[in-house]
DNA sequence: CATCTGCGTAACGAGTTTGTGACAGTTTGA
DNA sequence: TCAAACTGTCACAAACTCGTTACGCAGATG
């Protein structure tokens, strides 16, 4: 799942001058737009790009909204992507076959560039509901204590419970040095007996872990004193 | 909570083993079926049973179904039930016809059971489109907790009562870790006593259920934490 | 330079956590 | 009433983590 900070939007409309006007609303609505003038280059982008949500219009050279949309929601791969299809023609036939091609919402030209914004929140709030929690962050790093899950780069980082706990408490404070036997009190806990050493060999591995996918060590060693994230 | 709160679809058809396929496959999707093999019948039920849509053959004895669907429609009371034809006779004048009675769709056979399942949901979204209420949904996985149905993909899940209570805790706050004993909390009471490890069988039932169809394990096991749906 | 202290890390066995099939008791529905 | 479905517990295997130790390197000290 694309972790961007913006939600993808692909838009998918061959008239250049509804496109754009598409574009900017889409934009000032806060999501990340990338475009295609026709059915086969939409098809490439949703490989490449792994959009979350698509606006498909009905007529397009090539390959024809509804057949893109039968593609895409054929795959399993791609099936889960919500899309919305726009059309000139008004007869509720097309709107069944829209329906059944397995298209999740269907707009009518002209429509309300409101209306669509609306139903566009309202498609990607169903498949990917926000998080709403405190997120603790801290350069590229992303720790969320609700889902439990790390981040580096918008890459999801596998840690131990230990290597976890350590790293939370290094997060909520960026840049404060703490002592071995600080960190035993917060991460072991106060009346557990473990060697001050222990806490090297976790740094050490949550090292490793945040490296995984490459960047740099982003825990400092203070000689003397203990460890510090930034 | 409403013991029977699915649609009812009438389902009129005289040869008995379409209707019998039929009658399953609607079952499955979530509506009670009622059944007629004639039209005379078929406006008796629609009378008594106040079906929220019908499914009407074409070709029957007594009264054909064209005449039937004219009846519905010019009754106030009856016209606003969503009708879709089946018919054996492919000619785009029969499709004309057909709508031209007032039906609201029209399918030919042989169709595929899918699309006339696809086609009956969405007459049904179009004529009472808050039917469910909530409905709660994870990717490709959607629960209603108003009829206690599971679909992943379109298709129905069998859940034991626990399974699906552990699924509605889950899928409420889809990402969210939750302990085994906030589970216990949430599932099964908050002064019931039952050992934690009763989660885990639980849940492992759930993931059973929820792959028994295909698909990836929706169910992340957060390892000294506890378990969350995505 | 020689020495000392602190740190990084591979390796390992012990201990913990989780997945799951089996089972007996209970509930449900026909 | 009977059969089928469901529930909670247990036991065992597999997977995973933990803390410790030992050894080598790097910086500091003198």
């Amino acid at each position: 799942m694309a972790q961007d900070e913006r939600p993808v939007v692909l838009l998918v409309e061959d008239e250049p001058a509804q496109r754009e006007v598409l574009a900017y609303n889409l934009d000032a609505e806060g999501f990340r737009v990338i475009a295609a003038d026709n059915g086969e280059d939409a098809l490439l982008l949703v490989e490449e790009e792994g959009p979350d949500i698509i606006i498909l219009d009905w007529m397009m050279p090539k390959l024809s909204g509804i057949e893109v949309c039968r593609q895409l929601k054929m795959r399993p791969e791609t099936r889960r992507i919500p899309i919305i299809m726009l059309s000139a023609r008004a007869e509720e036939v097309d709107r069944i076959r829209g329906l059944e091609t397995g298209a999740d919402d269907y707009v009518i030209k002209p429509y309300s560039v409101l209306e669509l914004m609306a139903r566009a929140r309202a498609q990607l709030r169903r498949v990917r509901p926000s998080t709403a929690g405190v997120v603790l962050e801290w350069g590229d790093i992303r720790l969320d204590p609700e889902t439990h899950r790390v981040y580096r780069a918008d890459k999801v980082l596998k840690l131990g419970p230990t290597e976890f706990r350590l790293l939370t408490a290094l997060i909520e404070k960026p840049g404060r040095v703490w002592s071995r036997d600080q960190l035993l009190d917060r991460v072991w806990g106060r009346d557990i007996y473990v060697d001050t050493r222990t806490v090297d060999v976790h740094v050490g591995r949550l090292r490793k872990s945040l490296m995984a996918e490459g960047g740099d060590d982003p825990l400092r060693t203070v000689r003397g004193a203990g460890y510090a994230l930034g």
